[in-house]
DNA sequence: AGATATATTTAAATAGCTTAACTATATTTC
DNA sequence: GAAATATAGTTAAGCTATTTAAATATATCT
């Protein structure tokens, strides 16, 4: 996933910026300027398709909601997050531990898989966390390797004072939501979990070939 | 948004890991065994809420497999990148000046905003899209501070290059979504964006105050 | 008891992105 | 029409979220 295109050759630069040189650039560009390229669609699915089967332009316009949708979603979470004074990632690893800490505290790994992070994420920022004061760090007594995580009464009076915030948020966000369209729109994306993953695992497979 | 968790302090850190003095360490964490933290519910709005408006269950893990879905489609999208030997974010630039390119080309600041990313990313991926051959770079001929970006041929090689296995990929997400499941889907999408848009207008008036 | 597997930590590096200062050109104002 | 201001893009520097690889400690299997 790495870029591949090389460091910019900075010997051989004759093709920094437009503008150091407009005036002595003369250049190309000119027999291209009436055609025009035809943008090929991005999905061949029938049922994802326009009207009559002709444009994708929904199908685009869908995913390009998404994103801008998760986009909104991290930033309200970054407020909420900055109204404790913790960053995004610090947050989200509170949460975490609040919700599965259960009687006993949950093991660094877990939350790792849970947040979809490295370990090493983890313990980073959750060490950050119990500098704060926030959550507290013990051998779990069955496994002398694993660490559990949980909150310290400090920790949980900071995840209780920012309910409030959080119901106000959330209850902003899909104000105008139907319940009828809630329940569809959760089913469906539950339904999407699937197929996604294959997805990604057909992916990963053709990556090595 | 940034952390306001000061970097460990150095000196007093009888706070390390866990392992390292665990035996020296008879600490804390006795008497807080057997008490059990409640999570608060994170939504209020009754349509959203389970059965009888009992539990915020079905919303939380809403929440979660909208960012599992958008992590996957980042995923999928990093791998068509690689395909064509680019980064996720080249990628994405690429394809916004093919639908945006028209005749003459697209702006800078354009594509920025499409991508809701600053002009100064677009210029520096921009300026690597470039050394690769994949865009050009002009003048605007209406506006002098302008540059306009287009595809080269090898740029508009590329994009289609990588049409079929794009169609493959989406097909493939989206396999066994139904025509109306999936328009119902795009259109309660398309309905949030309002709310999503006046709730983070909403969150950074209150982060002034 | 030795070999191997698992949980966590540490250190170093990386990708992706922003901010601030600057340059060049356009637009407005008086 | 000159001065003031606004806009488009570039440059440089830096930051945040994150990973990988190696090290360490403990558990489990043979």
């Amino acid at each position: 996933m790495a870029s591949t295109i090389r460091p910019a050759d900075r010997q051989n630069r004759q093709n920094g910026s437009v503008r150091k040189n407009r005036s002595t650039d003369p250049s190309s560009a000119k027999l291209r300027d009436t055609r025009i390229f035809r943008f090929p669609a991005t999905v061949s699915k029938p049922e994802l398709l326009d009207g009559n089967g002709s444009s994708d332009k929904t199908f685009r316009q869908f995913l390009y909601d998404f994103s801008v949708l998760g986009s909104h979603l991290e930033f309200a979470r970054a407020y909420l997050a900055s109204q404790l004074g913790l960053s995004s990632p610090q947050y989200n690893i509170l949460m975490i531990i609040a919700q599965y800490q259960g009687a006993n505290g949950v093991g660094v790994s877990d939350v790792a898989q849970h947040l979809h992070v490295s370990t090493a994420f983890v313990t980073g920022e959750g060490g950050k966390l119990e500098q704060a004061g926030l959550i507290e760090k013990r051998q779990n007594p069955k496994d002398g390797r694993g660490v559990l995580l949980r909150l310290t009464r400090q920790g949980e009076a900071h995840v209780l004072r920012i309910g409030p915030k959080r119901l106000l948020v959330n209850d902003h966000l899909f104000a105008s939501l139907s319940g009828e369209d809630f329940s569809h729109l959760a089913r469906s994306l539950a339904r999407l979990i699937d197929d996604f993953s294959n997805t990604i695992k057909m992916l990963r497979i053709m990556q090595r070939e």
